[in-house]
DNA sequence: GTGCTTGCAAACGTTTTGCAGACTC
DNA sequence: GAGTCTGCAAAACGTTTGCAAGCAC
């Protein structure tokens, strides 16, 4: 309680892998071979990962990862706020660092996801803040709709 | 082929339990006590209703209708655009009569499902359809976030 | 050695499907 | 009678959980 608050703020750089660790070992977690194969993968695949997917590529270099271990260990790294989920469609959720989310409109017709820049959500948050006392978090959930090839009725 | 075709745009009344059962006749369907009891719990009982919801209802007064028969009947009236679904969390979808579909925030952390008012949407929907040529449906997802009693850290 | 983490199997909640019999028209 | 609709059982899907063995510290 002799440390000032101030000073362990940004204790860690959760911009890489080994950062992210520090910080897990530090909220009293330890350091696995399949929480390092997850991160990697998190950070250096592109794109949007369902579990599934990421346990794919886990695999690839630990087959004995299950699948029930990339949901706990994301589950722990959302916990700790370096991850977030989204629920881009009806399908299972993706995952992404914190750091880089965004939102999607996606086509209930064709599926496809497109990236919304975040700015073009700050009239409703306005509004919802305003009016409702709502702070909107607009990753979360995805923004359904008809893309520019899909408008046929 | 004689007909002009304008004559058959507003054949139904799709605002009453009686309107919408000659639609579904029309379309090929029968008309089912099941049915006829979806749509009377649909019309008459106000809220969000998710599928097992609904099921309750109908069963008050059709012991045997089937969980799986009401899931039927709701994409069968999906697809004849007198209902739609949405999601407002995590759970079970929730339906609603068409006409009535509105969007909702969400709080992330109690639950609580607020109704959003069309109009706030409209900025959003004109930047979305003019950058990127997508027609938003707000309704489809809920937006979640925080309400204004669950505000803290 | 403490106790967090894992693999496995099994369960979960929501939704879909295959089938034979029952019903609407 | 033709063809739709139903109840039931079972499966599908994404996700969560209980447990005993295994590993990090």
């Amino acid at each position: 309680m002799g440390v000032p608050l101030g000073a362990d703020a940004p204790r860690h750089d959760v911009s890489t892998v080994d950062g992210v660790l520090a910080l897990v070992r530090e909220s009293g977690g330890r350091v696995t071979n399949s929480r390092r194969l997850l991160l990697e993968a998190i950070f250096h695949e592109p794109g949007h990962h369902s579990a599934e997917n990421l346990a794919v590529i886990v695999q690839a270099k630990a087959p004995d990862v299950h699948l029930s271990t990339i949901y706990r260990n994301l589950d722990e790294l959302e916990r700790l706020g370096v991850i977030v989920h989204s629920h881009l469609g009806h399908g299972p959720a993706t995952y992404h660092l914190a750091a880089s989310a965004h939102c999607h409109f996606v086509c209930e017709h064709c599926g496809a996801a497109v990236k919304a820049p975040d700015e073009l959500f700050v009239n409703l948050a306005d509004r919802a803040k305003k009016q409702f006392g709502f702070t909107i978090d607009p990753h979360h959930f995805s923004i359904f709709g008809r893309c520019r090839n899909c408008q046929e009725a």
